[in-house]
DNA sequence: ATATATATGTTGCAATTGCAACATTATGAA
DNA sequence: TTCATAATGTTGCAATTGCAACATATATAT
């Protein structure tokens, strides 16, 4: 994900976060943090760790909405967290910078570090987008198998290889690919059984042509 | 979707465009626009008009993407339309101002009405994703029946009532939740039958307590 | 007005998928 | 190390859903 403080010096840096009021926060691994930060007006940017974003319905049913690296934003504004079944958890230790929105938008500077501020924002939001898009693109697909290759398709082009490192465990791909686990597990063994893939943990390698 | 002008006077608006060498286009009605909009490097907003954005795969499963009216926004950097399957079709003669995305980066303005273009821009964009969370969130339930749900009471919380007008026809709507039409059709017949909800051409009633 | 295309409604049947109920393996804490 | 917890793998069976093949209704063009 773009650095949201990309072509800022230190000390404009720190001028920024003081006009728009920053707050930084560390939270512990496993840590609840979804009513800490439902804050209608709050928009929070993760400085490192890991947090997932989960819906959980009645059934039991998990989805996993996101998974929040450094770099990444979040806000009950433009993410799923206003739902009473969502959920923010911490993964990874993480250290997030929260900023009021209505600071950011009422700001009346015309500095060049605010400016690339809004820019690398704007850089960022698009990132974000086009990860949704990818994620919508993987959902619309309508077999398990066809969500799995598309999953691969995807992976393997943003890292421009065919091995494919899985983010996070199977038991969350089914949750973020909405299959059940043991179907897919079945499916992911008929791939390996046709020769399209071999998995090695979190590897897997893709043996077909990739387009 | 928020006023990508708003609070920028005719004048400055005359200027901007100037500045950021934005061309306007009209398209007419069921033209296909896919191959005018694929440059990488542009950013399209909708005066006015009906565009979608459509996949369809080689078993002829159609996903409506999205739907584009005045307001929205669309890029190949951050809509799914580079692949191959992919077509943005016009439903309404469609007018776009087409910007190039470096010209917005690397204006060197320092102008207000250049910075409101940029925080109105920000606006869109969160608009733009709270929207394909909400496709999320329909897409990861599990039923037919939940689904259907979903995306009523996604429809009725926006526009507060229990009545739903449907925004595109029924085989578009099995698009949008990925999901065969007839099937959906049965599931809408159990629902009426079960006194969940009225179907009146493309207004919905909701019948039952929507929380 | 008439024809043609498109949208909607219906239903039996087959295929895919989810669920349950396990066994096995890996991970992590005390 | 040892125990507990979580992740993974497996498979029979039932339920849901997709598909096909229609009929009917509506919309659009000439």
């Amino acid at each position: 994900m773009a650095d949201i403080f990309a072509n800022i010096s230190k000390k404009n840096k720190c001028k920024l976060l003081k006009i728009l009021e920053a707050n930084t926060h560390t939270f512990r691994k496993n840590e609840d943090i979804t009513g800490k930060l439902k804050n209608e007006n709050l928009i929070g940017i993760i400085l490192s760790g890991v947090v997932e974003i989960i819906r959980e319905d009645y059934d039991g049913n998990r989805t996993l909405i996101e998974e929040l690296e450094a770099g990444n934003i979040f806000s009950s504004k433009f993410s799923s967290i206003e739902n009473v079944d969502h959920t923010m958890v911490v993964i990874d230790e993480a250290t997030v910078i929260l900023i009021g929105y209505n600071e950011i938008i009422n700001c009346d500077l015309d500095k060049d570090y605010y400016i690339q501020f809004m820019k690398n924002l704007l850089a960022i939001f698009m990132e974000k987008l086009q990860e949704k898009n990818e994620h919508l693109e993987i959902l619309s697909r309508r077999s398990i198998r066809n969500k799995l290759l598309e999953y691969f398709r995807v992976m393997s082009k943003k890292h421009g290889s065919r091995f494919v490192y899985l983010p996070f465990n199977f038991t969350d791909l089914a949750d973020y690919l909405v299959i059940d686990r043991c179907a897919m597990s079945r499916e992911l063994k008929y791939l390996k059984e046709e020769g399209f893939i071999e998995v090695k943990g979190k590897r897997i390698t893709l043996l077909y042509d990739r387009r």
